[in-house]
DNA sequence: TGTTCATATGAATAATTGTTCATATGTATA
DNA sequence: TATACATATGAACAATTATTCATATGAACA
């Protein structure tokens, strides 16, 4: 890979506009981990999860009953929703109970929900 | 599938928190919809095209020049932003400019970019 | 300590998806 | 009309991922 390599492509490049832009560019590892944020959303499974935790806290099975799905299914998805950091737990003897990590969640919900009721 | 069917799970189903918390769960159609808006966020290359009509419309070669990549990757990208109604165009000749379609997804990024960073 | 049970996890499978290559479309101009 | 060129699109391939099944972990309690 050469630097400043142009990449084949038209001869209609605004070289003005591409510089200014690229240069106003977020570093690539925050557009990444942004990507990862917004790829634990993109599933209806997580979706329904996140929504049903508004309601209220819940353990794995709750959560199992509510969506009509089974444990193994509910726990797998908490633990990708733990690793991004957007459920917490509590543990009392052998229960679960599951939450919302923080605010942001319901924030970007309700701009998604705007976006596509509009 | 029976009505009301319980999902093999354990027996420490809470029933009232399962029965509120379903009651109050938006539409299937709408969380599905949801996940799908979110999912195309969730893709590194996307959110660059994003990120980079923020600071201004740009043809397609444009932003292959400023993302390094080809001009097909970004078309074939910009039509999944098109579909989900995240980005607009407008054609001179042969060139198309797009740029983005509202200002939802400059509140959501932010929410997010809030998360990952704190 | 041994059993029960809620939850977690590993492996396997099926489905989805991003990129590339090749080519099509459609606008401008000679 | 023929050519050039910006963009769009279809097919193919590789990679990622959601769910299921089977089993492991670890807490409570007999």
């Amino acid at each position: 890979m050469e630097e400043n390599e142009t990449f084949e492509c038209c001869d209609e490049v605004h070289d003005e506009v591409v510089e200014k832009v690229s240069s106003q560019m977020p570093p690539d590892e925050i557009l990444y981990d942004l990507a990862e944020l917004f790829k634990v959303f993109g599933d209806s499974t997580r979706v329904k999860i996140i929504c049903a935790l508004f309601e209220s806290e819940m353990c794995v099975c709750d959560i199992a009953q509510v969506l009509g799905m089974n444990q193994s299914a509910i726990s797998h998805q908490l633990r990708v929703l733990k690793q991004a950091r957007l459920v917490k737990y509590r543990r009392e003897g052998k229960t679960v109970y599951y939450s919302l990590a923080d605010s942001h969640i319901q924030a970007i919900f309700n701009q998604g929900f705007e976006h596509i009721t509009e």
